[in-house]
DNA sequence: TATGAATGAGTCTTCATTCAT
DNA sequence: CATGAATGAAGACTCATTCAT
C-alpha cells in the first residue's frame, strides 16, 4: 500500500485559497493552482470534481458556522422582551458574529467579495433573504408573546437591516480589524442600533 | 436609399448598457454588443478605446451626479447644529439620494452589482472611503463650530455608516422599489437613524 | 472595404469534410482543421459557432436532398396500383436514390458511418423511423384506393425494409460503386424485391 | 472480517458490459468502470492490458458463436438443391440466428451500435465481407453439384444481402423484440426472401 | 494483487483586441 | 468611418495509461 503523499489535497486547498483570495474565484486559474501546488493540472481532478468544488471545500467550515448561527437565531431564549430593553440581545447576537469574524476573516472576505463566477456568487442575496425571513418570523413570535409591541415594520426594512449586517461584516473583514477594534466598533454600533430599534418598535 | 446612421456612438452605448445590465461587465461580450448594435465589431474601436471605456461612458452621468453630491455635502448650509435635533438633515440628505435613485436606478444596479472586471469594480470601496473622509471632515468642522458636541467616533464607525448607505441604495435599486415605497422606507429609516445619531453624538 | 479573402469559409468546409471523412466527426480535431486550412484555430469560430455547425454545413446539401425525397414519397402519382405489378415503382423510387448516391457519395458515407458524436449521430434511426411512418401511411392510402390488396404487414417489417434501404445505400457508398455498377445492382435488387413484395401483398 | 473478492475479473467484465452498453465503448470510461466495480482504477490493468481487451472479453462468447455459424454455413447438409424449393433452408438458416439473437441480444447491440473506437469498430464491414465470401463459395459449390442453376449474381449483390442480414439483426435487437415477435417477423421475411431468391436464381 | 498518485497530451471554446484594406 | 479577418493566449476539463509503493 502506498504511503499517502502527505496531504496533497490540503496543499491544493491551501494554494487555492490563496489564489482565490488574491484574484477571486473566476480569475484564479486551475493552471496556476496546479503549478503553485506543485501538482499536475489533471491530477487536481483526482481530488476535486471541478473548480467550484475546491471553492466550496475552502469555504465549507464557514458555511457550516453560518448555518449554525441561522438555526439558533429564533431559539426560545432569544424570544424575550427584555432583549429590547437591554443591550444584551444585540450584544450576544453580535458576539456570535465577532467570533465568526475572528475565526473566518479570510473566508468571509472570499465569500463576500471574491465569489463571482462560483456557485456562491449570489450568497449575499440568498443569505440576506434567509436572514430576513427568520427576522420576520422572530417578530411574529415576539408579537404573539408580547402583543403590545409594535411590529408593523415593512419586510423591506428588515431586509435592509439584514443587508446592513452583511455589509458591516464585509467592512470589518475587509479592514482587517483586530479583536479589540471590533469590540470597540460593536459598542458604538450597539448604542446606535439599540436606540434605533427602541424608537421604531416603541418597546 | 440608405438610412443614415446618425448616432452610432449612442447606439453602441444603448446596446452596451443593456448588455452590461443583463450579463454584467465581464460576461457582456464585445461581439454581442457589436452584433446587437448592428455595427462591425472592430468599428466599435473607432469610438471607444476599449470595453472599459464604454462602461465608463455608460456610467458617466451617474458618476457626475455622485460627485456633485459629494462636493455639496460639506457646504455651509449643512454645517448647522439644528441638523442634529431635527430630522431635517437626514431627510434632506436622503432626498438627494432618492432623486439619484429614481433617476439612475439601472445605472446604480450596474455599478454596484455588475461591475466586476471593469475599472470600477472597486467603486463601492472607493466611494465608501471618500464618503468616510468627507464625513470625518464634517464632524471636525462641526466640532469647531459647536465645541460641546461629542464627535469622538471611530473612523471605522463612520466608514461603516457610509457602507451602510451604499448597501441601502443597493437594496433599493435591486428591489425595484417605486417612489412611494422608497419614501415609506425612508421614513422608517429616519426614525431609526436619527435616534441612533442623537444617542451617539449626545447632541 | 476589404476584399474577401477568397473563400475562407469554403476552405474550412473543404478541409473539415476531408478530416471528418478520414477520422470521423469525433476524432477530427478543430486544431487539425485549423492547421490544414491554414487558419488560426480561433478564427474558425468567426465562421462557425462550433464543430457541430461545420458538420451540419458540410452535410446540408445532402440533408436537403433527403428531405425532398421524403416529401415526394407519398405524392399522388405514386399512389397507383400498377406500381405493384410493374417494376416501375421500385425503379423510379430507386433511381431517385441512385441520383442521390452519385451526387452525395462522400456525404452519405460521412453521415452514415462517421457522424458519431455529432448532433446527427442518430440520423440512421431517425431517418428509418420517419421512412417507416411514411411507408405505413402509403400502405393505408393504397388500401383506401384498392381495398382488396393485402396490407396487414407488421410495422416492424416495414421498419426493417426501411432499414434495409439505408443499409443498401451504406453498402453502395462504402464500396465506391460507379454508376454502371449501381445500375446493375439495382436491376438485381429489383427482381428480388418486386417478387418479394408481390408475394407478400398478394397483389 | 473481510469479504473475499472471489472473482474480480468477472466483476469488472460485468460492470464494463453495462457501461459499454449504456454509453458505448468510447464514452465508457475506465474510471467509471473501476469505481462501479469497486476496484482501484490501476488494478484493472492487472487483469486486462487495456480498455479494448475488456471489450473483446465482453464480446468473446458472441464472437465464438458467430464464428461457429460461419464455419457451419457451407457444410455438406446445406449443399442441397431442395433448399431452394422449400423454405426450409431459410428457416433453418434463420433459426440459427434467432437463437443467437435471443442468447446475445445485449452483446449484439453492443457490437453493432456501440463499438466505435474499439478494435471492433469495423466489425460490420468485416463480417459482411467474410459472409459474402462464404456466400460466393456456396454458390460455386452448388453450381458444381447442380450445373443448371443460375448463379451469375454479382458479388456486390451477395454483399448487400449479407449486409441486409446484419441490418435485420440490428433492427431486431435494437427493438427488443421478444421471441414470438421475432418468429412472426421471420415468417414475413421468409415469404419475401424466398420469392426473391427463387426468381433471381431461376431455380 | 492492489492502489493512490501522477502524467501529458488532448478536447472544444471564448475573449478582447488589432490588422489590413 | 467601416469591416472582415486574424490573433494568441487563455479557459476548464477528460482520458487511458503508467509509476511507485
Amino acid at each position: 500500500m502506498q504511503v499517502q503523499k502527505v496531504n496533497i489535497k490540503k496543499d491544493i486547498i491551501a494554494v487555492a485559497r490563496k489564489e482565490f483570495f488574491d484574484r477571486g474565484f473566476k480569475d484564479a486559474s486551475m493552471r496556476m493552482i496546479a503549478k503553485k501546488a506543485g501538482v499536475g493540472l489533471s491530477n487536481i481532478y483526482n481530488y476535486f470534481r471541478n473548480k467550484d468544488e475546491i471553492f466550496l471545500e475552502v469555504l465549507a467550515p464557514l458555511m457550516r458556522a453560518l448555518d449554525k448561527i441561522m438555526i439558533e437565531h429564533n431559539s426560545q431564549e432569544n424570544l424575550n422582551i427584555d432583549i429590547f430593553n437591554s443591550e444584551e440581545y444585540y450584544f450576544r447576537h453580535t458576539n456570535i458574529y465577532v467570533d465568526l469574524i475572528v475565526t473566518f476573516n479570510d473566508e468571509l472576505k472570499l465569500l463576500l467579495f471574491q465569489s463571482y463566477g462560483s456557485s456562491l456568487e449570489n450568497f449575499r442575496d440568498e443569505y440576506t433573504d434567509r436572514h430576513t425571513k427568520i427576522g420576520m418570523e422572530y417578530l411574529q413570535k415576539m408579537k404573539e408573546k408580547y402583543p403590545w409591541i409594535h411590529v408593523d415594520i415593512s419586510e423591506f426594512f428588515i431586509h435592509t437591516m439584514s443587508s446592513w449586517w452583511i455589509s458591516i461584516i464585509g467592512e470589518i473583514v475587509s479592514h482587517n480589524l483586530n479583536t479589540e477594534e471590533i469590540k470597540k466598533f460593536i459598542s458604538e454600533y450597539m448604542e446606535f442600533g439599540t436606540a434605533g430599534w427602541k424608537k421604531i418598535m416603541k418597546a
